[in-house]
DNA sequence: ATTTAGCACTCGTTGTTCATGAGTGCTAAC
DNA sequence: GTTAGCACTCATGAACAACGAGTGCTAAAT
């Protein structure tokens, strides 16, 4: 109650010192931190009794918490939040992580998958943490070439191939009334005119330009909208690369199995892990605790870094791990492995 | 001591029916059932006492194991190999579980990964365990076409479509040498003389049949090896589909996250896992314990069904639990599945 | 010759108590 | 403003007893 007449917007040098050192400590031990094991630190001169009083004031602020009334202390969401925004050491040391991290990806790739699922492995094994990369959304790539390749008198498969190399397939219906010289018409149009336009958009594009070309040079066009619409509808096609699914069973607040169930659940939900790491953001991100919103992620913070394609924002990188993560490290790693994937993306040509 | 002249060969009728009832109970318990609780059950007629001797011998002959000097007994993985082969009421009766499962497919689907993931997931659902469906190699499946899309002056996308619907694609360097003409002639050579072949045989057909040919056609055959080995030399291309990835964790046997943890890596390694589910008999096999060969699954059983196109054996389902499974439900649902499973592949055309 | 009742014995489980020690908050002295 | 001192809290772990489910063995009953 003595210090801090500013109010919750103003810490003393003191306390953000002593804040520091109880989250160091803490992310390190994971114990929570006593007045007595902060004042042996060689750089502190107060004694343990000060620094319960700042203890008690930095608790009262609502940055640190107890686990019973005589236990040590251990941040708060609001600490780490603090810690992340303010107290972390400046983060522009880290060019020898990097060199690390180049050195792990294996010689060449020229192909975006294989990119994505090495850099979450690296991710993983460099931190101990659960990492995922979002791939870029294929339907937001430009045509290429499409074609339909008939595999019996009903059915066919169509093939699309975007500008990235990307190859979307889809197997479809043939309706009984489609003559094969009008699906070869069909592809021919399809190609010339909609080449270049993003694979989400082609749906659209024909029904706003090329609806009187087909009339004029298909005979059937009145059975063709459903057989179209089969054709050119998309469901969202993201896809996850994982590194690290169990390294969370490794770390000690996560012991229990009851508390590690829900969490390995949620890793395996494909549309609560998209929406967990997306993020239109650019650069990287951090999000504490209940920041995620969700109930199994209530302990677990998500670090998340976006990779570029000629500026672009087409995906993430992100890390999962307890909110008492290693955020210094990991952040300035998230931050050159996405830079580097970027990178080596942009070689692609 | 006392019954069982004939040695480990014969059981009596009586130590038969004491091992079956008490493998039942230990399935349904899981926990070390003791002479008390079998000779509770109506329709036994013996007093502990009895029953005592007979576990004493079934001991002996290890078929049953103790936990510590004065628990009841569990089943050793000899016990469970018998009543696997021997004590399994007859498995015919099952027909309503097919029903129901059948009712739990969405209505129609067409394209065999849908089939393959909704099989797993079923399965892991009516179970509680965890199952894999392990998808047909893509390289057996037989061209159906192939076509090379070029992306820029060096790189170019290939594409194999198979028999099957299937689409395999790769992106692959073009060689400087090569001519856009000579690229064509090559795709449709490959087109018109290997449509049928099975793609992990292309290579090998090229060199054996096709050198003439090539050599008659394109100007720069002799720099084109390294080109076709990189467009046709495959790596394994199995898919593994699951369900239920965390259903371990609600087993009581691996409450301990120590003993979890090797079995959630285990499942995560996608060589060992083919290793483990690839079979080549036809029908339901289980292996029990040890007999997976694998540290990691030396407390779990893995039931095996094969699912079949076309008369082919292209695939299997399977389910992987604690050793103490719930062997009778399980097998039949696991038969019924994979026909069902082969019956929609075939549907498919 | 089986079967069974009886009994001593084993051992895991549960709950109690107790000592320990790391931590706190508060007060009074520095 | 700082710190020494002290009473108090609470998690942890060890020691111990009571309990009960189970066993094996022996001797009597069938």
């Amino acid at each position: 109650m003595s210090a801090n007449k500013w109010g919750d917007g103003m810490l003393t040098e003191r306390q953000l010192f002593i804040l520091r050192v109880l989250i160091d400590d803490y992310i390190k031990h994971v114990e929570p931190v006593g007045s007595r094991t902060i004042s042996k630190r060689e750089d502190i001169t107060y004694s343990p009794a000060t620094i319960r009083n700042e203890l008690a004031d930095l608790e009262d602020l609502g940055f640190l918490e107890k686990t019973h009334t005589s236990s040590g202390r251990i941040p708060s969401e609001k600490g780490y939040r603090f810690y992340v925004d303010h107290l972390l050491p400046s983060l522009s040391v880290s060019h020898n992580k990097m060199d690390r991290s180049e050195l792990l990806f294996t010689e060449k790739v020229h192909e975006a998958e294989v990119l994505f699922d090495q850099s979450a492995r690296i991710l993983s094994d460099l931190t101990n943490y659960t990492s995922v990369v979002l791939g870029p959304n294929a339907l937001d790539m430009k045509l290429r070439h499409m074609q339909i390749i008939p595999l019996s008198s009903q059915m066919a498969v169509a093939i699309f191939v975007t500008n990235t190399g990307h190859v979307e397939n889809r197997q479809i219906l043939l309706p009984d009334s489609i003559e094969p010289s009008d699906l070869e018409k069909l592809v021919n149009i399809l190609n010339e005119r909609l080449a270049g336009v993003r694979l989400i958009e082609l749906n659209s594009r024909i029904h706003l330009e090329l609806a009187d070309v087909f009339k004029k040079n298909l005979k059937n066009y009145q059975n063709m909208g459903v057989f179209l619409d089969q054709l050119l509808l998309w469901s969202k096609k993201e896809k996850l690369f994982y590194g690290g699914k169990t390294n969370m069973l490794s770390q000690p607040e996560f012991r229990d199995l009851d508390k590690v169930r829900p969490l390995l659940d949620f890793l395996e939900t494909q549309d609560l892990m998209e929406k967990l790491v997306s993020s239109s953001e650019k650069g990287v991100t951090v999000k504490i605790g209940t920041e995620n919103e969700h109930e199994a992620m209530r302990n677990c913070s998500v670090i998340n870094a976006s990779y570029t394609m000629h500026g672009k924002h087409i995906g993430t990188i992100s890390l999962i791990g307890p909110t008492r993560m290693e955020y210094k490290k990991v952040i300035s790693l998230l931050d050159s492995l996405s830079k580097e994937m970027t990178n080596r993306l942009n070689d692609f040509s």
